[in-house]
DNA sequence: GCTATTTAATACATAAATATACTATAGCCG
DNA sequence: CGGCTATAGTATATTTATGTATTAAATAGC
């Protein structure tokens, strides 16, 4: 029995109260914001054991992911999603424990360089493995083809925002 | 340009060093995790010449998509995908707004009921013309047939959860 | 019909995210 | 140059969310 079914009753009756509410839209929206939740808690659950949480992963893999040097601050806050104020304090605790490290840049005073000590490249290989299980499993249900063309049109969704924005 | 292409180029370095990463899997994950956040921040700012936030629309839509009385509290969490934790302190806030009352259950004198005030009612159907216009420009970019598949692979895929956990 | 366990809701302490303001450097243009 | 504006990063205060413990009431098992 599916989650959200209790939600789709819900958006039922909105639209006998309200006619004009899209239906379709509020329900992929809601969808979106159901999955949001289940892949954050279970990434989160996964990663307690390595002493990190959702968004600490999610700096050192946009690291991990880079060729070169590394990434700014400014870089890793638009790579990973987050408020440029939040990477402060999430470097700064990934710092703390060794992970990552802060050097000047080069060619402007303003700007440091955040890259992976190996420390942290040694956390990631030892926690990619749980990761990669769970996310293989948390898209187990869906067949191949079903997952490409799920890319495909989520990326359509998402390429509506950057057009408007 | 969509803002998706950098996370792929990271998804490919990071499949170079860890040939076991999942990029289909990873891809989908990343791509629910941009578009919860463009979602998110899109519903906050139309949300706020309104008095309200993401949280505390959504539970008011949840009362205004449920007939009869009302949500207990729990009720309210499990279908806003909040904490109950949280619940309490959005619906004292939207208490204070005189947005919602609290009752005491008939049935279960451990219980409450939720439910709008006239005042909610009436902000909500004030509101709801801006949120029905945001939501047919999220969902512009998709015709009528990708948005049918885009629910069907996103509820599969969430089910893959549910059966799970 | 009494105790033992569950469940509903909340309070309180903690943690995380955000908005705002501030410092330092860079780049521009007269 | 010298001053103006823009940008990178961070510190601080505030808001928002979470985890844990507590209170009260209902149910279950004897």
């Amino acid at each position: 029995m599916s989650s959200f079914l209790p939600t789709e009753k819900r958006l039922a009756v909105t639209r006998r109260r309200h006619p004009a509410f899209p239906r379709g839209s509020a329900v992929l929206v809601r969808l979106v914001k159901h999955l949001h939740k289940r892949v954050h808690d279970e990434a989160n659950a996964a990663l307690k054991p390595f002493g990190l949480n959702h968004p600490q992963y999610n700096l050192l893999m946009m690291l991990y992911g880079t060729d070169g040097d590394g990434l700014n601050p400014s870089q890793l806050a638009e790579a990973a999603g987050e408020k440029a104020a939040n990477i402060t304090r999430l470097t700064n605790e990934l710092c703390e424990k060794g992970l990552i490290e802060r050097a000047a840049s080069e060619d402007d005073r303003r700007k440091l360089v955040l890259s992976l000590t190996p420390a942290g490249l040694a956390l990631i290989e030892r926690l990619l493995p749980s990761i990669c299980a769970l996310l293989d499993e948390q898209t187990r249900g869906l067949a191949a083809p079903e997952q490409a063309e799920l890319e495909r049109l989520l990326k359509k969704f998402l390429d509506g925002f950057d057009r408007r924005a």
